[in-house]
DNA sequence: TGTACATCAGTGAACGCGCGTTCACTGATGTAC
DNA sequence: TGTACATCAGTGAACGCGCGTTCACTGATGTAC
């Protein structure tokens, strides 16, 4: 029976593996879900049926996880730590370009949205993982948790470049930012046709932004003169 | 049984209601369904839940929707047709105002998302119908479909005004600016102490962008002079 | 190196439960004369 | 305006099914001497 709003479900492992057959089941096990989670859905998605497509019985599947959401729990927290962990790279990294000219700024934020969606796409499950964290209660809060403190870390970086900026302003642009990042990259990992031009047209469009934000130390000129 | 992936889905409605009394019950389904929403997820969401919160037995329920996606298909329907009817009176609208001052324009978009923001608060279920049309593959089918159309309409709105500009750039422009309403409207809805600065900034960032977007008439300046 | 034992890993069979769904029905509403 | 009838709206009871989950178990792997 899929969790209750109030009730809480256990997401934490029960068992964790110590042989080698046994972490290879594990594996098996989130390779498996992510196999499932475009085929049928995460509505769908069953114990039954993950333990059925890891070539396991039931039972051995119940010794890692309580429950199909500490897997997509434990997905979850793998896709974003790889994400976290690109676009903190992605910050240090040569092609990081904000403050230069625009046309390398642009290039940097495609760069990022590559590596995003490769991000995406090297996870089992990939963009629906997205979908289970935001549409599944208990994985939310696992995600609005991780969003947040992802936020400070980034909004410490920035601030660290650009000391004189306004601060509150560069709040709501990582926040920002962080959400059209997703947007774009979900969209991207399943809809082949139009990545291309979306890509392009947002890496425009956050260039454009940060443009603006990275000017706006303190009440100077830029679009905060309202 | 929630529904197979490749399987057909049923999301017609049965019988459309004649009397009064049956009206006020199609309502009231609707109406018990976004209530449940936010309460339990789409996943733990069920007809027979559905019929009694709605004051009834899960047969009268099955008289009008043969299932729980076709009662999530009609909100999704009637979710898309406000949005789209918002955003068309917005395009006509003296709010409208690309192509004028950035400060015009920055209220403009802000006030696009506000108005956004309220049709989906004002639809039972609100920002959970965006997410059940995400997540539930019958319902991502439904919903590609209108942002297509709905893309297409908006598109030939826009080269009226703009007969000179990139008409692929602007594709991808309204591709883009649709998805970062969409991510932004949601946030925005349920995540009530962030909602203003995410708004402001939003606004910003489609303004700047538009900007650039407006004067790319068949590669002049701007960014596609890449 | 071989064997005995402890622990780890996975199985077969079974269960109770709530879900989706249907049936023959009773009751409510509308309408013709 | 009243009554008889047709259609619409909703119910009570029941069903089969797959899901989540547990149990006592067999088999595999590692380790001590």
């Amino acid at each position: 029976m899929p969790p209750h709003s109030g009730q809480s479900v256990e997401l934490d492992p029960k068992v964790t593996p110590l042989q080698d057959r046994a972490r290879a089941t594990y594996e098996q096990i989130i390779q498996a879900t992510g196999e499932l989670l475009p085929e049928v859905g995460i509505e769908r998605l069953s114990t039954n049926m993950i333990a059925e497509r890891a070539g396991l019985t039931p039972p051995a599947l119940y010794r890692y996880f309580p429950n199909k959401y500490a897997i997509l729990s434990e997905m979850g927290r793998r896709l974003i730590t790889a994400e976290n962990e690109t676009v903190e790279q992605w910050l240090r990294s040569d092609e990081f370009a904000i403050g230069s000219d625009l046309q390398a700024e642009i290039e940097s934020f495609a760069a990022l949205l590559d590596r995003l969606r490769d991000v995406v796409l090297a996870h089992p499950g990939g963009a629906w993982i997205y979908r289970a964290m935001s549409a599944v209660p208990v994985l939310q809060e696992m995600r609005r948790r991780a969003s947040k403190d992802f936020i400070k870390v980034i909004l410490a970086a920035v601030i660290d470049d650009f000391p004189k900026i306004d601060q509150e302003r560069v709040r709501g642009a990582v926040m920002l930012t962080s959400i059209v990042n997703h947007a774009v990259t979900e969209t991207m990992a399943d809809d082949y046709p139009t990545a291309e031009l979306l890509r392009r047209e947002a890496a425009k469009m956050m260039s454009l932004y940060y443009r603006d934000v990275v000017i706006s130390r303190a009440s100077t000129a830029s679009t905060s003169g309202a």
